[in-house]
RNA sequence: GGGCCUGUAGCUCAGUCAGGUAGAGCAUCCGGCUUUUAACCGGACGGUCGCGGGUUCGAACCCCGUCAGGCCCGCCA
């Protein structure tokens, strides 16, 4: 059974109203690592959905968290900004100085920035979660219920953290971090409580109350994820493994949950996506790929798959290179196949069922809408990439696709094409794949060739010379000059791979040829007879 | 220190929860296709299931141990 599938059973034995919510926090620029948070989700969702389940799928925006540090790719200002939360402070600009003006007109924040294009790849790969903003829940009071109950049970809470963690919490340790008159939540110590105010120091010496009604504050990590479960009422959720680990967040929430009255939600870890030979992606190295990138490169299905095909806890290696084209290749093979009918076979072994469901459900689930099939163009990723390499005038293209003036290619294959482009000219698109007629002479393969392909070859360069310099006279005289000889005119192809493209086989040549000038063509050909010679 | 994940064909991985003849795709090789979209079709090759014990009629699967890689127990998807 398909990974999706089995979480939707579990959740069908807990009730038939599920809410399965995802969540990241906006500090950065997203990548295709975060896609997988949300792809998890939504699959789950999908999945519970398709059995029956009432499923809502939510995305919980953490902009109530501060700002970290003075990130790399942010100018110095925001070192002013170090505590603040990352939904009330201004984003930064293309030069990393805040963006005041914006913020102050429109409110555009820092986490708004790195957000709002994070949901706009979401919805090209039919992604629409319910947002919640967490900074805006905390101001409107959603969270008071649970932080009244974790500031009476402060010493509860303190000791569920330090047993399951096994970690020591300060003395002065209190299940609420308050604001300071600056809006900061950095070094500000908890000095009383009576509720609704938590009295505090900040690091200056000043004193002053957080009303957490009010939202004057927020809860601290492991507090606030299970709180965020009661309120919403989540019953199942992905997560990384970071929060995944034993004694990790989850464990923790587990049991605060509890004290909220609420179970916690059925959970499902996942591996995290890194680069490949680069480690793991991070937003702050660089070291990223991000989603928006991704989706230039690639059919928003095939990011999709990406994330369907394989076991939530298995790390996946990500690159846009050969990775992209084996991914598309695999993809494309497996939505082409019957599956209905190779289910039908009654001597499968179990293992082969097994193996044929999860492929058609992962098919299914990475269709960008909910329901129909896959957006099945007739053209696959790889030939495409070889047309676009050849023919640099789209129209060409689709003429070599047997599109004419009366049927005329789809918007989503002329927008596949514009993508295959985008990806050839960027540095991704690997040497493996790209077309290049060689200039030395392939001494080795030379070698190895028989008389008849001598001959062949002899034939073919005369043949050629003389030649008009068109895809269709091209095509004529490599056929030719093998039939000439009453060989079969794969010799012919054979020959012309070894000499022009230094392997033994190769796409379709003529449309290449025809790109190239003719005497760079004829030369390189007698270059190969001399050696032979 | 405590814990989690991973280890199966050259590569990527299913199969482990519910033990029952070791599986796919890619790659490679061979054949087919008398103009080849790196195509397509057919076939072959390929594995002491990390290692050692145990339970069982029977173990890749369950149990114990062990090795290797990755990760977590501040923050991170």
């Amino acid at each position: 059974m398909h990974w999706a599938d089995v979480v939707a059973l579990n959740l069908s034995r807990r009730g038939n109203k599920h809410i399965v919510s995802t969540g990241i926090t906006p500090s950065g620029e997203f990548h295709i690592g975060h896609l997988r948070e949300i792809l998890t989700g939504d699959m789950i969702a999908r999945a519970a959905s398709d059995s029956g389940l009432d499923v809502d799928f939510i995305f919980i925006v953490d902009d109530a968290d501060p700002l970290r540090r003075v990130y790399p790719f942010l100018d110095e200002e925001y070192a002013k900004f170090i505590g603040h939360q990352i939904g009330d402070i201004p984003a930064p600009k293309a030069d990393g100085k805040p963006d005041y003006q914006s913020y102050e007109s429109t409110g555009w924040n820092y986490a708004d920035h790195f957000l709002n294009p994070f949901l706009d790849a979401l919805a090209t790969i039919g992604v629409r979660p319910r947002i919640v903003k967490n900074l805006a829940s905390y101001k409107s009071g959603k969270f008071t219920e649970c932080a009244k109950i974790a500031c009476d049970n402060s010493d509860k809470i303190k000791e569920i953290i330090e047993r399951v963690s096994s970690r020591e919490l300060p003395d002065n340790w209190f299940p609420w971090s308050p604001l300071n008159s600056n809006g900061s939540l950095e070094g500000v110590s908890v000095t009383g409580y009576e509720f609704p105010l938590v009295h505090y120091t900040d690091a200056d010496g000043n004193t002053g109350s957080s009303d957490l009604t009010k939202g004057e504050g927020k809860l601290p990590w492991r507090i606030d994820w299970p709180a965020k479960w009661s309120w919403i009422g989540v019953t199942c959720e992905a997560f990384g493994k970071d929060h995944g680990a034993s004694g990790g967040s989850y464990d923790t929430g587990k049991e605060i949950s509890q004290l909220f009255g609420y179970d916690a939600p059925q959970p499902l870890v996942y591996e995290w996506i890194s680069l490949k030979g680069k480690g793991a992606m991070s937003s702050s190295s660089g070291n990223t790929i991000g989603p928006m990138e991704a989706l230039q490169l690639v059919p928003p299905e095939i990011l999709r798959y990406l994330i369907a095909q394989s076991k939530p806890n298995k790390a996946i290696e990500f690159d846009a290179g050969m990775s992209l084209v084996n991914l598309a290749d695999d993809y494309e093979r497996n939505s082409l196949r019957d599956f209905d009918n190779e289910l039908a076979d009654e001597n499968l072994s179990r293992r082969r069922r097994v193996q044929i469901e999860d492929a058609q459900v992962a098919i299914k689930l990475s269709a960008i809408g909910k329901t129909g099939k896959s957006n099945n163009s007739t053209v696959s990723f790889r030939h495409l990439a070889l047309l676009a390499q050849t023919k640099s005038d789209d129209q060409l293209v689709w003429e070599s696709l047997g599109f004419t003036n009366d049927s005329q290619p789809s918007d989503l294959l002329r927008d596949r094409l514009e993508k295959m482009r985008t990806w050839i000219s960027s540095e991704h698109f690997p040497d493996e794949m790209k077309i290049v007629i060689i200039e030395h002479v392939p001494e080795d393969l030379l070698n190895e060739l028989v008389e008849e392909e001598i001959q062949v070859l002899n034939k073919l360069t005369e043949l050629l010379d003389q030649c008009e310099w068109s895809n269709e006279s091209i095509s004529n005289c490599i056929v030719e000059s093998a039939k000439s000889l009453d060989k079969s005119p794969r010799l012919a192809y054979n020959v012309s791979y070894v000499c022009l493209m230094g392997s033994k086989k190769g796409p379709r040549l003529a449309p290449i040829l025809t790109e190239l000038p003719k005497s760079n063509i004829i030369n390189q050909l007698r270059r190969c007879i001399e050696f032979i010679q």
